[in-house]
RNA sequence: GGACAGGUGUCCGAGCGGUUGAAGGAGCAGCAUUGGAAAUGCUGUAUACGGGGUAACCUGUAUCGGGAGUUCGAAUCUCCCCCUGUCCGCCA
């Protein structure tokens, strides 16, 4: 959420974000809307503040004839029930003025409201601008020795590649057709060896966060109320993408939505809060269970693990001062993790600086991390797919924008209240990077060498197969 | 899920129809006192939005779990919802 006050001042900065961000929001009648609404609030508040006055005033005197009437008859008792109906007549006159302005108000405050809601945070000035992500500027890419990116997986390795769909089936670690059988098209059963790689990535991004970065870990809910998701950012553009339930349908309470990442709970925790600057900055991780619809993606990747409905993700958040160069600090120090991460690993990967087009609602700059598919891809000469980058992690930095809606707030050293910075970071989303995983690691006889960082977190094997 | 009891400021806690943004206390901050400290005394101690002022600040409105209502006037009365506690039932 942007503030209003800034909007009115600086209009251009949030049509040029817009505009940059290739959304459709209007603008103008927006602060058509602001306008028409604190002229309502004014004339409002006057007749408010004059009604109270009268009530002190007369209040009192209102009360006391009321009490005379009691004991009075005849003549006497006329004269104070005329007495007591001038008396309540101005203050009803001031009554029905109000009650027709808030008539008013309500008429715009819906329309008003929802259209707040949906200004973007504007892109940071060195954002690329761009439409989509094939604007998005490369930043670095790294590989372990040994990896050639300018050549096949064949020639770099030596033979020809199986996808991750040939090496889960040679191997059982996943099992697609129960998983469909069960939640339908884009579930899947993790099995065996590919259930422990799984929860061995994740408890190793868990550990890393926690012993190597000094963050708290948290478990957080991914069932949570409407406030959450429009207070994180997500609603209500993302209103498709979640998982809904209708509990209010029911006759109890209210309805709920699955969280499609545990930054909702994260940035959740401290809504509605004032921190006194020495709390932060805030740095959390968790690790949970993330729900997608995938509406409008019909088509879109169906085989494999890469886009599904249930997926298990480690995500990062730091919630700092209102300083810009903090903020980027902490961009910087989020795409360090996960570069480490990866390269423990043995991943080869790209830093991409996603364009204006490519960012969403929320973020004014976004980074995202792809790791080298070799399964993926359109196919090759060989007969095996010539691979492709995957986003595997994602690195945005929010400004205040995601703080405004959650109400999460601090006071800084002068006093003065502020609300936070956020920003938000992939440390390990997984089935989806088992795929590289598998894919990257895979030797000519078919088996998988398990990266040295997972051992200790599966027992000891080093290789599936 | 059923039956009670509650939800008031940073915290505790009063108020149950009228100058109550809210008594009293604690905490915190400032000042005084002190060689320094404790103790004591005094003062201050919410947020949002709007208006005014370069600013310190002044001013209007709203806010006593949330929403709707009754009333000239609601923290106080009515209704709905949410949450917490206790007991019972069920249960990973």
């Amino acid at each position: 959420m942007i503030d209003l006050k800034d909007l009115r001042e600086n209009p251009d900065k949030y049509r040029n974000g817009v505009r940059d961000k290739c959304m459709q929001v209007d603008i103008d009648r927006l602060l058509a809307l602001d306008e028409a609404r604190r002229a309502i609030l004014t004339r409002v508040e006057n007749a408010r503040s004059e009604q109270n006055k009268i009530s002190k005033e007369v209040g009192p005197r209102i009360g006391q004839l009321k009490g005379k009437l009691k004991g009075a008859a005849g003549d006497e008792k006329d004269r104070l029930e005329m007495e007591i109906a001038s008396l309540e007549a101005k203050p009803a006159e001031l009554k029905a003025l109000v009650a027709e302005e808030e008539r008013h108000l309500g008429a715009i405050e819906p329309e008003f409201k929802a259209l707040w809601l949906q200004v973007p945070q504007p892109p940071a000035a060195d954002v690329p601008r761009g439409k989509g992500s094939d604007d998005n500027v490369e930043i670095r890419r790294w590989a372990p020795a040994g990896w050639d990116f300018g050549r096949t997986f064949a020639e770099n390795r030596g033979f020809k590649p199986r996808t991750h769909l040939e090496l889960v089936k040679l191997h059982h670690l996943v099992d697609f057709e129960r998983g469909v059988k069960m939640g339908g098209t884009r579930h899947y059963v993790l099995a065996g060896l590919g259930m422990r790689l799984h929860q061995a990535v994740l408890r190793y991004a868990v550990d890393f966060m926690a012993d190597k970065r000094g963050f708290t870990p948290m478990g957080v809910p991914v069932i949570v109320k409407e406030e959450c998701m429009v207070g994180t950012g997500f609603f209500p553009a993302g209103r498709e993408q979640a998982y809904h339930i209708e509990e209010s349908k029911r006759g109890s309470g209210h309805d709920m939505y699955l969280t499609g990442t545990g930054e909702v709970g994260l940035m959740g925790l401290h809504a509605e809060e004032i921190l006194q600057a020495d709390q932060l900055p805030l740095k959390y991780c968790t690790v949970s269970t993330c729900f997608r619809r995938e509406a409008g993606a019909a088509g879109k990747d169906t085989a494999g693990l890469y886009r599904i409905h249930q997926f298990d993700k480690v995500e990062q958040v730091v919630v700092c001062k209102a300083d810009e160069a903090e903020s980027r600090a902490w961009h910087r120090q989020m795409l360090e993790t996960v570069e480490m991460i990866l390269q423990s690993l043995g991943l080869p990967y790209r830093l991409l600086q996603c364009c204006t087009g490519d960012l969403g609602v929320k973020n004014e700059d976004m980074i995202d991390v792809e790791s080298w598919m070799p399964g993926r891809g359109e196919m090759g000469k060989d007969g095996a797919p010539t691979g492709e980058f995957g986003e595997t992690h994602s690195a945005s930095r929010l400004g205040d924008f995601q703080c405004r809606r959650l109400n999460l707030r601090y006071k800084d050293e002068h006093g003065k209240m502020r609300f936070a910075y956020a920003l938000n970071n992939t440390v390990a989303a997984s089935p989806r990077i088992l795929i590289p995983l598998l894919e990257m690691h895979q030797q000519a006889d078919g088996s998988v060498v398990v990266p040295e960082a997972l051992r200790p977190y599966m027992g000891g094997i080093a290789k599936i197969g």
